[in-house]
DNA sequence: ACATTAAGTGATT
DNA sequence: AATCACTTAATGT
């Protein structure tokens, strides 16, 4: 945790008016977490609405064996649908958010959620709003997996994966994109070789550059 | 130099 | 598209 700075929620300034924005900032609490770190697990209760103020968190669902699927990430200025289900009505999350790189949380206590869900109308548009997108993005992914085959999935992947790092080069391995996608590692490997034969990107260790014309 | 982890590949289901 | 078995390449100690 760390002292509140002057003003670090601007990410938000269009979302919320000027007094809730002041009231978020004096009941919030500042967390910092590393990349890699597990914030919210499956089965966990839920404390605290978190606000992503600088970062990338990604929301994935784990199966019984503990094999991941990747369902969506959040960026800075959102929040996490999940916890406004959770909160609201005390259930345990049933998806599993880990930082996808080092980032910074502004967590508001549950406590404050029904209050303002009936004094600002601007953190009600906010709830929703997220709630909203959410779902449907949730519906590309059910769209993707029961619909789409592995290679599109993966140059799907690849562009997303791309768009939140601000950059062409990303770095993973192919096993943990078969982690993420759910599928094995030689699919992936293959699937890539056969797009580096088509120009589409080139493969290093551990690192992938996306070309133009993906 | 050796062990470990990542990636490439043919064959089989 | 998944699994197996094996090879080769890259990386760490």
């Amino acid at each position: 945790m760390l002292d509140h700075p002057a003003k670090y929620l601007t990410k938000f300034s269009e979302h919320f008016d000027p007094t809730l924005l002041a009231e978020l900032e004096e009941k919030s609490m500042l967390m910092e977490v590393k990349g890699g770190d597990v914030i919210l697990n499956i089965g966990q209760n839920i404390r605290a609405v978190p606000l992503l103020v600088d970062g990338v968190i990604k929301v994935s669902r784990i199966n019984d064996e503990g094999q991941e699927l990747l369902l969506y990430y959040v960026k800075e200025g959102e929040s996490c649908a999940m916890t406004f289900n959770c909160c609201m009505l005390t259930q345990t999350s049933v998806i599993r958010a880990t930082a996808e790189e080092d980032s910074v949380l502004a967590c508001i206590p549950v406590s404050f959620m029904e209050e303002w869900m009936q004094k600002h109308p601007s953190w009600k548009k906010f709830v929703m709003t997220t709630l909203l997108n959410r779902f449907t993005e949730m519906i590309k992914s059910i769209d993707e997996v029961a619909f789409k085959k592995m290679d599109e999935r993966l140059i799907n992947y690849l562009k997303e994966k791309s768009r939140i790092a601000d950059s062409s080069v990303i770095n993973v391995t192919h096993q943990q994109i078969g982690n993420e996608l759910g599928t094995n590692r030689v699919v992936v490997s293959r699937l890539l070789k056969k797009l580096e034969n088509e120009n589409k990107l080139l493969i290093y260790n551990k690192q992938i550059k996306l070309l133009k014309d993906l």
